[in-house]
DNA sequence: TCTCTCAATCTACACCGTAGAGTCTACGGT
DNA sequence: ACCGTAGACTCTACGGTGTAGATTGAGAGA
């Protein structure tokens, strides 16, 4: 075995945040733990080290637990993914949603909540892959709550844009599509190697035969200075210039 | 409840007959393997019982083999993930590209395109996430040749409707990404249990407090009736339309 | 016959998720 | 002061995983 490692003690000694049982913690015994400490761990572990390292062992060993111990906050590691997934989707801010501010334009309203999540997915892009895996295996209808908040949101944006029960349905999965196709696309076009000099060496583009691949090839520049922010707006006009129409047409949202 | 799989002591002795070499030496060496027969048992093993299935291991007994002996045609079972969706992306066809069929509109090329990589997609649905996830971890020059087709291909039919290089990599990114995110869509919100009587029952709706959800779960019906093929055709209309303004807007394609 | 090469196998190691049972501590009741 | 209890955690063990390294065995060519 290793030697120790005890360089990341833990927030304890902050016991009125989470709903932990009547603990004061000041003895020998450390404060137990909180799914909230868990899943924070658990996604700081993936931040820097990525998916793959997001091991139980790890996990307890740098919360600096019997890997055992985690049992108790997720039912297994599946769970625990979901989890994260979850503490994600928790953090998307959808404006606009509530009654307060509904004189501001829905257009604008989704052109914001685009770009918050894409900074989102930015800011941990080795869970992007959770966010399209896990739903995968779990009822619409049983997916946790802070899962469900961003869709319930933006089909009541939908809705009081004018669009009926359905027609806010087909806008969200548009919308929706369309904005997870983007990140997915920025996230694969990321260069790994930013300090090569050549564009096509950086890109690998080189290696590819340049009579079945001419169009790529010519591309490598282009490639190099994407600019995922402006790319998402652009598209993000496409689609909300389309819904409107839908909206305005006869044939209408009902 | 959260009993592990553990129903198969003995699988059968089968040796996955499917995809049999066909020089079969009547003698007691077998025909080798090739790494077609190893990746479409891989393909089939994880259609039929999951991405989670596909073990070394366990696609060694299917082909009869000592796990061992498949490293002689996948490096380790990363490549054979990144094989896979090689596999998948080399089936996508995309007519229009090559300089016969120049006259048919770009816009009906693409058109079938995207009904052709969702049919693709839908009849391995378990592959799905290695299409969004492996690409993230190879630069773009440095994926397999059949990866990168589709890719160039796309281009092509793009440059051929008039965009310029650049205006073509955007083209690309908006058609892909709203493609690769109606699919996710589809196939989340695929219903797991569809023997169960109750609409709101089967997608769990039922569960949602009707406080915080009411516009999800007044969807249920509308949920239930999902037209995957007419829900795209939408989407790609609207994608097009806002491609072919941009072709026609002076600040155009360049 | 002897050797070479390829395909496949055998053995072993470190790691993984997690079932089941045991341990330690703080607290409430008496 | 004692005990019982319940919660938080740890120990041990099992079967599975990817894969490095050494080994086998069967043609082909000399």
């Amino acid at each position: 075995m290793v030697s120790m490692n005890r360089r990341d003690p833990v927030p304890q000694d902050v016991p009125g945040d989470a709903a932990t049982p009547g603990t004061d913690g000041r003895g020998k015994r450390r404060s137990p733990l909180t799914s909230q400490i868990v899943l924070q761990a658990a996604l700081e572990l993936v931040d820097v080290e990525g998916l793959e390292a997001l091991s139980m062992r790890r996990l307890g060993h740098k919360l600096d637990r019997d890997p055992m111990a985690l049992y108790r906050y997720a039912a297994n590691r599946d769970a625990l993914l979901d989890g994260l997934t979850e503490l994600l989707l928790d953090q998307w801010v959808i404006s606009g949603a509530g009654p307060g501010d509904a004189d501001w334009p829905w257009q604008d309203q989704l052109r914001q909540a685009a770009h918050g999540f894409r900074l989102l997915v930015l800011q941990h892009p080795h869970v992007m892959p959770l966010l399209v895996t896990r739903p995968l295996s779990t009822p619409l209808g049983l997916r946790p709550l802070g899962a469900l908040r961003p869709l319930e949101q933006l089909l009541a944006v939908f809705t009081r844009a004018g669009f009926g029960p359905s027609g806010a349905l087909h806008a969200y999965r548009a919308y929706y599509g369309f904005l997870i196709g983007h990140v997915i696309n920025e996230l694969e076009e990321f260069v790994v190697n930013p300090d090569e000099d050549d564009t096509g060496l950086r890109l690998g583009l080189h290696r590819l035969p340049a009579k079945d691949f001419p169009h790529l090839r010519r591309l490598a520049s282009q490639l190099l200075d994407y600019d995922g922010q402006a790319e998402l707006d652009q598209g993000i006009t496409i689609v909300l210039r389309g819904l409107q129409s839908q909206l305005e047409s006869p044939a209408g949202p009902q």
